[in-house]
DNA sequence: CTTGTTAGTGTATAAGAGACACTAACGAGG
DNA sequence: CCTCGTTAGTGTCTCTTATACACTAACAAG
């Protein structure tokens, strides 16, 4: 049979599956599609597919995630791989789940297409029942986002390039659902020397205009291999 | 179309593969088998091998470690996936690595079977090269296990039940690579206040015998609800 | 010109991290 | 039985860091 060797076993199917967050003014939210196929056509899930054999994995999860949504330019982790036997009434799927974050500001208008009816961002704190077991998918990327954005400086990929202060402490009380000092906030984050003043400032706000500043990763990378630790 | 909705696609095979920690006066040890079988016959790997259609992924590692190694009881949390495309001969095969701490001092003989022609404890430091892609496993495990023991009390499943401040500090300072000071370990710790005497001390020791502690996980999990962290 | 909204700034107090050195107890080995 | 080697066990001081807290400035909308 298989010429590799011994009798090789029975072949599970294999998925990714990816939980992309955004943020906006509303709060933070998830993208999902509307199945458009079955098992499950018509209920909210989470964009995804099966891998091919020719692709690795995070390959496999940019191109879905190009294939169902229109979404590009993104940061994207790898999560966790779900792989109960009866989570998929297809037969055995293991999926492997990634987290993607987005600047939402870029990726406003999704364009559904193959296998998805619909495309659309929706707040976390109303996301619908979701097929299969994406529930706990997205539950687990959650609880990895809380804790990850504390200790890496992985915020700034749900921010536009240039941004000010404000939008990034608003962006960890979103996040950590708690309100932070903003003194204190500013002072810590600043202290760190990795945000570069662009001398730029908001435009057509009808409050004072604040300076825009931008994450200098080059200059993180360095803090990083020096010892420094990131923290909020 | 199909009862179970468009045509499936192409299936990769899925393995998982046990990075098992142990640690003793030497250091660091993981557990390596010989492998009994092709592909790599007669090369050093982890353990791990296919999942069954009909049991999840942590039962498969279980499983796997149960049958190469004989390694029972111990701490398994689940790693990452690695799906290159050419990292195994066998075709495409998806690999859901998992990280296991064990008590060494319960595992000390390692029992070989059925794929694996042998199956030892080697020091980290002295890995000899590895099948697959399975030095990159490794790595990682490693990288996570760092980090994590920082904040996470994972170190107490390398230990006995019962151990010293002093093993306990080692550990520490074994997996971080760094020496830590001894009074200001020992406040550190107490201070968290999950550590239970036990009234014994430490037998037939060629110097002052130490009292002997135990990690009180119902105290832990009590303290961390409430809102502590850990960290070393 | 009033109102609403965000920008931007400093200090004092409290808590925690880190540096640091000695005596006590035990077994091994002469 | 004496010495040596090894680990047990203990406090204090200093410095750094976290936190709490309030006002003036600038801009647009109405």
């Amino acid at each position: 049979m298989s010429g590799a060797g011994a009798l090789l076993p029975e072949r599970p199917l294999v998925t990714v599956d990816c939980v992309v967050f955004g943020i906006d003014e509303e709060g933070l939210k998830v993208l999902l599609i509307e199945r458009g196929i079955e098992p499950c056509s018509g209920a909210h899930a989470l964009p995804g597919g099966f891998i091919h054999l020719d692709e690795n994995l995070d390959q496999a999860a940019l191109r879905k995630l190009r294939e169902e949504t229109g979404v590009t330019s993104l940061y994207l982790e790898q999560l966790y791989s779900f792989g109960e036997p009866g989570r998929d009434p297809r037969g055995r799927v293991v999926a492997v789940a990634y987290t993607a974050l987005v600047k939402l500001s870029d990726h406003r208008v999704i364009r559904a297409t193959t296998d998805a009816r619909n495309a659309a961002w929706v707040p976390v704190k109303k996301v619908p029942k979701l097929a299969f077991d994406h529930a706990r998918i997205l539950a687990v990327a959650l609880a990895r986002l809380r804790g990850k954005v504390r200790y890496q400086p992985i915020g700034f990929e749900l921010l536009p390039p240039r941004f000010t202060l404000f939008q990034l402490q608003q962006l960890y009380q979103i996040i950590l659902e708690k309100p932070l000092d903003k003194r204190n906030f500013r002072k810590k984050i600043l202290a760190m020397s990795f945000l570069r003043e662009t001398g730029e400032r908001e435009q057509g706000v009808s409050h004072r205009a604040a300076q825009l500043y931008r994450f200098d990763k080059r200059k993180y990378r360095q803090l990083e291999k020096a010892g420094f630790n990131f923290e909020v």
